[in-house]
DNA sequence: TTTCAAGGCCAG
DNA sequence: CTGGCCTTGAAA
């Protein structure tokens, strides 16, 4: 009955995706924001006033340069000549004036107006033609980030793991042994050092996969543009704080399956493991356990493709901050080449999948908080069946555990935020203290 | 009524 | 001359 609602982060959506109908197109002479349609042409305040000014007297503007001088990039035309004659070239004219409101059927102008279509189409092209070269760039973010975490996840396990199948007969072995809680298992390990079950036969092999994986998202996000004048270390740092994320992408792409009846699956190369709940119950803290398995029932209900896993993934990783904020441009990137993706595949419920998609994040993100407050208690449990010191290292480093989580009003997600929107979340039983 | 550009005003 | 802001009035 108590439906936990809460509000972290209110987007305009519209504004965020740029569809908004109230927008307007830049002005076609500077490439500044234009304050409306002017003598036939989207222009600014300033490129309508030197376009009346000088329509009316006959200025007799001389270029010192080559007669084809740009707006700078504060979009001020310092050659009158230019600036002229791009207002010329772009169809302004005293003789279009345009009154009132905008009219439902501008296609069904005279003949007479013909003229004027004409230059407002140039015009409407300038308006289009333009963003494109930002949207390639985009698109290319898009599907180079999907490439990388494609290639994450596609895996040579013959070269790599020559004995896998003595691995997985080995942890399956472990995973058959598993017959005591955890609380168990560990007062008598800690007492005694004996273990009362083989867990650790099982844990020990499958940490020699994640960290493999690991491995793996180091080397292949330093593809990334942003990350690539990165050390590995300082990749491997930022993608600690992240490990909820993978766990995501490890979900998505069923290497994870807590979906099949009573069993988790786990998925290596062609091998599958089951292991019974109960001995996942046993295996891992109570806690973990369930915030696993609401993280896995929420990512159903999303159902992602790769390409809104792969803006999941990217939205956390790219996340701009003060020790990397190179990352913005790149995060930008990303945000505008899966605006268009979305916008490709629903149309204009683009803006609905938009919300789903940052409530599912913001869910990741409330998920982390909460468990970074008990994930100090089973440190040492988790560091008995795990411990390698990378795995060490990369769960249970102090920094991770002592990250603030923000829902920063500064990220550029929220740049184009408004208030607009309200983002309902967890409209199910996930309940915080 | 509301919307929206034209043109005036004026400081810089 | 430039350009932000405001008033005016046309059009829907
Ligand atoms: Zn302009
Ligand atoms: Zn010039």
């Amino acid at each position: 009955m108590e439906s936990d609602q809460r509000t972290i982060m209110s987007i305009n959506v519209e504004e965020f995706l740029g569809i908004d109908k109230t927008s307007i197109p830049p002005c076609s002479i500077c490439g500044g924001p234009s304050s409306g349609y002017h003598y036939g042409v989207f222009t600014c305040e300033a490129c309508k006033v030197f376009f009346r000014r000088s329509a009316k007297k006959h200025h007799l503007y001389k270029c010192s340069g080559r007669e084809n001088c740009s707006p700078d990039k504060n979009a001020i035309f310092a050659c009158r000549f230019c600036r002229f004659a791009k207002c010329l070239d772009v169809g302004m004219s005293l003789n279009y004036i345009k009154h009132g409101r905008y009219s439902q059927e501008k296609k069904l102008l005279n003949s007479k107006r013909m003229a004027e279509i004409d230059l407002r189409k140039k015009s409407m092209m300038m308006y289009s033609i333009s963003p494109l070269a930002n949207f390639t760039e985009a698109d290319e973010m898009l599907i180079g980030c999907c490439n990388i975490l494609s290639d994450i996840h596609n895996i040579n396990w013959e070269e790599d793991f020559p004995h896998l199948d003595c691995l997985i007969e080995s942890a399956k072995q472990g995973v058959d042994s598993i017959s005591y809680p955890i609380e168990q298992y560990h007062d008598v390990f800690r007492l005694s050092g004996l273990e009362v079950d083989d867990r650790r036969k099982f844990s020990g092999k499958i940490q020699q996969i994640i960290e493999y994986s690991i491995k793996r998202w180091s080397t292949n996000l330093k593809r990334i543009p942003g990350f690539n004048d990165l050390t590995e270390d300082e990749i491997f740092n930022h993608l600690r704080s992240y490990s909820d994320i993978i766990y995501v992408t490890v979900l998505a792409l069923k290497i994870h399956n807590w979906n099949e009846g009573e069993y988790l699956t786990l998925k290596i190369s062609d091998h599958n493991i089951l292991i019974p709940q109960r001995k996942m119950e046993y295996f891992l803290d109570e806690r973990d356990f369930n915030m696993r398995k609401r993280i896995s029932n929420q990512l159903s209900k999303l159902n992602p493709t790769f390409e809104e896993l792969t803006l999941i993934v990217m939205l956390n990783l790219l996340k701009p901050n003060e020790n990397y904020p190179q990352l913005q441009y790149q995060y930008n990137k990303m945000i505008l080449g899966f605006t268009r993706y979305l916008q490709s595949i629903h149309g204009n419920n683009s803006t609905a999948r938009m919300n789903d998609i940052i409530n599912f994040q913001s869910f990741i993100t409330m998920e982390t908080f909460q468990a970074n407050k008990w994930r100090p208690s089973v440190k040492d449990y988790y560091q008995t069946i795990f411990f390698s010191e990378i795995l060490k290292d990369f769960w249970f480093h102090p920094s991770v555990l002592q990250q603030e989580v923000t829902f920063d009003t500064s990220s550029s997600l929220t740049e184009f935020v408004n208030d607009n929107v309200q983002l309902e979340y967890f409209n199910e039983s996930v309940s915080f203290d």
